[in-house]
DNA sequence: ATGATTTATTTGTCCGACATATGAAAATTG
DNA sequence: CAATTTTCATATGTCGGACAAATAAATCAT
């Protein structure tokens, strides 16, 4: 891609465009070294301050990695599952925060996703993951926990059983899905009786797990789910009778 | 966050992470101006160089747009779907493209997560959804149609099952896993008697999503996703056969 | 040979300057 | 007075040069 200083686009940007699309085409190897800012400006005849900022950007994608010093430099990054993780999970939270996504839609898509694993899981499921599982749900039982560590705990429950499929892929684009969701789920109060409920729900999915019974597990899944959503439906009708509507259901 | 001129990160890593973080608080609210970058640079104690790079990063996220003038600035942008769309698909991409994922493991997280917009889009899915399909479906008939378009036709045909569930953060999720699988298919290529075959396979899901059959149309893709592994098991042992893997099965 | 020092290279940060876009205010004009 | 043009203030975009700091290789001293 040629730069053209007429463009409506800024320099910085139609640099960063020109060297990702060299990553992306496969031109620019893993980690192949770019060359220096120094040549860089030259090449592109800009100062050396737009082609920082062009770097800067692609940094903030994690698609380079720079070093100072003699042989530093930049260097095309591998991207890893966990950078790919985290870049996912901020991306789905500022979505679901920044656009009233209902509570609703949330938990179908949440819980709809988290669907797909379970046939895979009930194949390849072993010992850690189902370790994990029954010691998410212990860990639910205690008394004093407060709401936030339930929360996380569940997160940590739903994760284990997305783990258990055993698909890096998959982990992958569910993660978002799951750890988007806390900020959501972290508004609703459980009360003791609420927890015993869901810790049951927890405890069936774990067993048709441990059992190979997906179809088993689908329907426990789909009970959580409708679970879920009655909860957060009571949430907002509180709100709504203390007239601080936050959120649609 | 207090910015540390010591810290081993650097000043403008610290400044986008600080005013992240307050988007991610809710500090900072859609459409608000930020300080302009002088007085940033006042307020933080460093350059406006450092400044303007630690917007580019956030501005590289999507989290930022900047306007130049009288009252230009930098303001909190919306992330809207579209834009997480986008950003998905570059990362899922490059995330295959960079981390040798096999074929295998790719084709079964993508149809994994395709199936679980299955029982909403039998539900939901009207004419629009169905006439997209149909569309598609005729478009993979005509004679003298590339691989790369029929791969494309392809990509829009299951993007229309994905949408015809009518729950955007499941399409937002989704849109990933197929779009990105799009450069590994387009290893393969199709006979005519290949796509006769997937063209049934993709008529067969549509009829079933027409009649609102969610189980018949899981199982049309159980059968379009072995078919599909199938194909790709043919392309990658004929790779074999020259001399030339370039992924694994 | 080994350890200390120098040197070259590269990124990180700072500063000052000017270009450019843009809306608002002021001046001009019919 | 109203409409248009001009000026102006403010903001980002780009430039060039300078120095600091990190880093590894080359050099030197012991």
């Amino acid at each position: 891609m040629k730069i053209d200083p007429n463009s409506s686009k800024d320099l910085s940007v139609q640099i960063a465009t020109a060297i990702r699309d060299a990553i992306i085409s496969g031109d620019l190897i893993v980690d192949e070294r770019l060359p220096s800012e120094s040549d860089l400006s030259e090449q592109y005849e800009v100062s050396r301050s737009t082609v920082r900022e062009a770097l800067k950007r692609l940094a903030a994608q994690n698609l380079i990695r720079t070093q100072r010093g003699a042989t530093g430099g930049a260097f095309i990054n591998r991207l890893t599952f966990e950078d790919a993780y985290g870049q996912q999970i901020t991306t789905s939270t500022l979505l679901l925060s920044m656009n009233e996504v209902s509570l609703t839609t949330a938990c179908e898509a949440r819980f709809a996703l988290e669907r797909s694993c379970i046939p895979l899981a009930a194949i390849r499921r072993n010992d850690t993951h189902l370790g994990k599982m029954r010691q998410e749900i212990q860990r639910q039982t205690q008394d004093g926990l407060s709401d936030e560590d339930f929360c996380a705990s569940d997160v940590s429950f739903h994760r284990a059983l997305v783990d258990s499929a055993q698909n890096p892929v998959l982990s992958y684009q569910l993660a978002g899905a799951v750890e988007a969701m806390q900020p959501l789920m972290n508004m609703i109060t459980y009360t003791a009786r609420n927890r015993v409920k869901i810790i049951a729900l927890h405890a069936g999915i774990a067993d048709a797990i441990e059992a190979g019974d997906a179809a088993l597990a689908e329907f426990s899944l789909k009970d959580l789910e409708a679970y879920t959503i009655e909860l957060a439906h009571d949430v907002l009708s509180k709100q709504k009778d203390k007239g601080r509507p936050q959120a649609q259901a």
